[in-house]
DNA sequence: AATACAGTTCCAAATAATGGAATACGTTAT
DNA sequence: ATAACGTATTCCATTATTTGGAACTGTATT
């Protein structure tokens, strides 16, 4: 496991619980042990308290699971954001138009983290991916929200980023992302060119989430089968104007006063 | 703010998480610092690290909003949760026998956790109400859960349940819900009468999840207007049936091995 | 019965948290 | 400009919590 950063016994215990709640199933105390490398009084105590947070859940077999505290406070704060509420009709005015998947997503470091989904297919899961987290280098909302940050702070993510390769199409170092984040503030969308997900592709455009220093972005997305390059390249405007709009929708109600994303 | 348990650390930092996740807006430091009982530094130094470990953004104001890691986390426990994924084709041939919303629940001390929903009408906020946690006392299925205690349990969950009354058929005391208790666990089914919200009712079956100690229960529910009480009836075999489906796939599928609730 | 393994408890030492007070910052009023 | 105010931040000696190795208990396994 990661070491912790200097948040002293929290960031301990957010390492463990983030242990149990990436592993498949639910871990004895001896796996999570191994996991965390944590001694074993200091594990143990750590295990109880958030046990008696409510963030973990311990069964009759001794093991330990997420609890559903997470699940509650995370309805919560997703419930009372407002930057979500704000882009929601953006997003479904663009699904109408598309008929495809439309995400709304904002930046976490390397990652993209998706907040709203609009979709025909019912057959979904969850609202089938809010808090899902995909890398940002791959991804048409990520390469989007990075097209906004500063230089500094380019470097300092990209420099964090593990250039995974998921398809032939991934991007395999930062030199080749730098470039196409060039073309990306040229043209105001960046698209996923199955870089991703094979199959799959994207129109994105970024957004710049006013208050908060936070760089988001939404995307039309859809499989390759069905969306050629040039239909995404034909909603690429749409996109944009979604985008913008959700901004100035946010400028005016979010501003430095009340509520906020 | 309600007093934290033995939790040390931990406890004071999920107190001030809480506080800032339950306000309706980004709060200040002064806000938090009244909500909280804190003292200055003290309250400084948690927030700092809270931020840290990305559970909470400041804004550029300063003031402090939920940050995504919680739904990071949340969306990572819902997903790997097992019996929510062996609940789910039973929640779904429910909707399909009888049209209306059913609802997937779990125990967690007086209140009942929403862990998935299946529904036809398409205008649904998150997965509308995935994290939402409601009165058990109140509820269909929170009153079914109830109904699986034993004498102990019940009592100490009762007796920390506060009886706010919603509607003219909210239970006003634990002697009212003690007797319809009994006639849950006789008929192995329970009503909501509109208890919750006014015009809202729904038949509910407790479930026992193995391996967790945990209570559960699912439900159909409908507007009054729809969905009489002879209606709740007719389905009430239905629901029973699958409560129990579901338990004892869970049973098969979960058991004292791998792989859990 | 003996052995191995997993989980729990213990407690002196180390460390991180505590919290009151002083300081810096930003904003509005004089 | 400057003062006055409300707010956020930093400081640091004290204190309480965490730490973690080791001993202990309980439960399977041979």
């Amino acid at each position: 496991m990661r070491a912790e950063a200097g948040t002293g016994t929290l960031g301990k215990a957010m390492a463990v619980l983030e242990a149990v709640v990436t592993a498949d199933g639910p871990q004895r105390f001896t796996d999570i042990l191994a996991r965390s490398g944590q001694p074993r009084g200091t594990l143990h105590r750590l295990l109880s308290h958030l046990v008696e947070e409510g963030l973990l859940v311990q069964r009759r077999d001794l093991s330990y699971e997420p609890g559903l505290r997470l699940l509650t406070l995370a309805y919560r704060s997703w419930s009372a954001n407002r930057f979500r509420d704000i882009a929601e009709p953006h997003l479904r005015r663009l699904h109408e138009l598309t008929g495809e998947t439309v995400h709304l997503g904002i930046l976490r470091e390397t990652e993209i983290v998706y907040v709203d989904k609009v979709e025909s297919r019912q057959t979904v899961r969850m609202s089938s991916q809010i808090g899902k987290a995909s890398p940002a280098y791959c991804t048409g909302i990520g390469k989007a929200a990075l097209s906004l940050l500063g230089p500094a702070e380019l470097e300092r993510i990209l420099a964090r980023t593990e250039f995974h390769v998921f398809t032939p199409h991934t991007h395999r170092s930062a030199a080749t992302l730098l470039a196409e984040i060039e073309d990306i503030r040229r043209d105001g969308h960046a698209f996923d060119r199955e870089e991703h997900e094979a199959e799959i592709r994207c129109v994105a455009a970024p957004i710049l989430i006013p208050g908060s220093e936070l760089a988001a972005g939404l995307s039309v997305t859809g499989p390759a089968y069905r969306v050629t390059m040039e239909q995404l390249s034909a909603w690429a405007a749409a996109v944009r104007a979604a985008a913008q709009a959700v901004g100035e929708d946010a400028a005016i109600r979010l501003g430095p006063g009340r509520g906020g994303p």
